[in-house]
DNA sequence: TTGTAGGCGTTATCAG
DNA sequence: CTGATAACGCCTACAA
């Protein structure tokens, strides 16, 4: 573990002179800075990070918090956000969050971090509050639910989408749709349910209430309670003719469900959703689904997030209020 | 940002005296003690991580090197991982490994981790002297493949597991068989290649070179390469009735290929693989595959390297050189 | 152009 | 039991 010291050791010369040259400032006289470098090479010296970020008070790292990894859709998301991170200079701390370890999570972060990067996390008012006591900036991919006011958030448009969505399954002739979201209204699913039913009721589709059943964001709860759904019917019809999920994984369920229960979809239940994973196009049948787009969705939400940190809290009020769009995919499911 | 200073002062005693009660040494008076400890509450006093780190010269911080996100396997382990590394106190950098961008993560990691989780990736000899030498251990999840013999691993069996697979195919009555991997030696994926080349030569099956097709370990390189060799047969019957891939992914990338060029799956051609990932029962035909244990692979594993990393060196020879154990799940593609 | 020294927030040693 | 004080490795204003 060479250390400044050392090398300043080595090429004969003192610390400072040393970080000066790390630092390319041009005052060190030509020779000097050679023997320098040469001692670092030799030394294979690099700047301890734990020491200048203590010094600094800037650790070039952002916590990236995430809710569930099996889910494609965040881990799609992930992978983009961590190369821009990557390619701003900057690194990744990477944590799965839950409700209720907020203090853990506190400690864990504090002083390590310059940022806080939220995937579809809600966090508590208190800890938000508490971050921002700190110095410590917090944005958000994908639109926070409850609260988080001073949050930052980049997301598609849903209430857009939703309508788009809404309207083809209106043009396809239904009337009467079912719903697949989540329970927790801090789940990010809520938003897009909201915006769904808003969209619903204005393009005249039919939701009741007792239609929407909870996947919990996840395939195997959605499978359950897609079969709940149908067992529970007794060999009757169902009361709709299409099914809307809040996302891919839980559209994937549901038509697993439909499947082992011999209900044929799209015929007897057309399935769409609203997220376009890997895969969504090679289920049975296919998955019609919008199609998120999280590369820019990462790219662009890290990029603005970085250079914010960079520059200080200056060119504050940048922040560019254009949502993104999707694109609807018309596949065989419905 | 409260620091130790401020608790001490408003508590009225030493910087020192924070630190013991913050350690739970017994030896401070319980007056004191709920003196600082007030004090620490009112503040909302936590310690700094970059200090401690510093002047520890512990991070409690390890490195996890992944290769590609969007692949649902290494997102499944990782979540594994991560939760085990939180459960014991630590916490996870996350970086994306490229072959090639060695200077930089050595930079990027100098003295920020305890250690370093590979999942999958292969280091060159160089860097793996560069981090024994500054007493970061490495470890390994999936067998590294050239060199690292230093480094410790944790895998399935897979000489066994691919016996496993060719005896499957043999009793399906299938002899001719081809194989999709990864072009490079240093994938994870050509060690397992390796395994199921011995497996099939074993188990009297035949598997030309020309045979061997090349998916990148992704879906769409795999379905390109696919729907290549079909198109290249001109309307002849292909070579071999079987296809097994490395990984889910491939394999399901070879049949979105077969479905689009009417090539049946089994009939005219079975596919097999070796993960089950999510949603490998889901695509059509659903995939014959084995089960990788990737919970015990993340749990196990990253487990025994931080308990390692918290022992110091001692307990050094106690890795337990058993291998993970495979499931085969017939579905219908093959 | 280069060296000195103070300090970032901790922990640990050693007196009191 | 408690209080100074010396590191940990680095950066930077200021002095030489």
């Amino acid at each position: 573990m060479a250390t400044r010291k050392q090398v300043a050791e080595l090429a004969g010369v003192s610390e400072a002179v040393v970080s000066y040259v790390l630092h390319n400032k041009s005052i060190v006289k030509e020779e000097t800075k050679r023997k320098v470098l040469e001692a670092i090479e030799q030394l294979g010296y690099r700047p301890n990070l734990m020491a200048r970020g203590l010094k600094m008070r800037q650790t070039r790292q952002i916590a990236v918090l995430v809710g569930y990894m099996g889910n494609p859709f965040e881990a799609g998301i992930l992978l983009h956000v961590e190369k821009t991170v990557q390619e701003l200079g900057y690194a990744v701390f990477f944590h799965s969050y839950n409700s209720g370890t907020e203090e853990r999570l506190k400690e864990l972060l504090h002083g390590r971090v310059d940022g806080i990067l939220l995937l579809g996390q809600s966090l508590h008012e208190e800890t938000i509050a508490h971050f921002a006591a700190q110095g410590v900036p917090i944005f958000s991919l994908l639109q926070p639910t409850v609260g988080h006011e001073q949050v930052e958030w980049l997301d598609v448009d849903w209430h857009a989408s939703m309508w788009q969505l809404a309207s083809y399954l209106k043009e396809q002739g239904h009337v009467r749709v079912a719903l697949m979201t989540h329970r927790s209204e801090r789940s990010y699913l809520s938003l897009r349910a909201q915006a769904f039913l808003v969209a619903a009721a204005g393009t005249g589709l039919q939701c009741e209430p007792e239609w929407i059943l909870y996947g919990q964001g996840q395939f195997e709860p959605a499978q359950a309670a897609m079969l709940a759904a149908i067992v529970s019917l007794r060999g009757e019809e169902l009361p709709y003719t299409a099914l809307v999920g809040m996302n891919d994984l839980m559209a994937m369920g549901a038509m697993s469900a439909c499947r082992h229960s011999f209900v044929s979809v799209p015929q007897q239940l057309a399935v769409v959703s609203c997220e376009g994973i890997l895969l969504s196009s090679e289920v049975a049948p296919p998955l019609t689904t919008l199609l998120y787009p999280r590369e820019q969705l990462g790219q662009e939400g890290t990029t603005y997030f970085i250079r914010k940190l960079m520059n200080g809290a200056e060119a504050d009020r940048t922040w560019p209020e254009t949502k993104l769009q999707m694109d609807l995919v018309v596949r065989q499911s419905g």
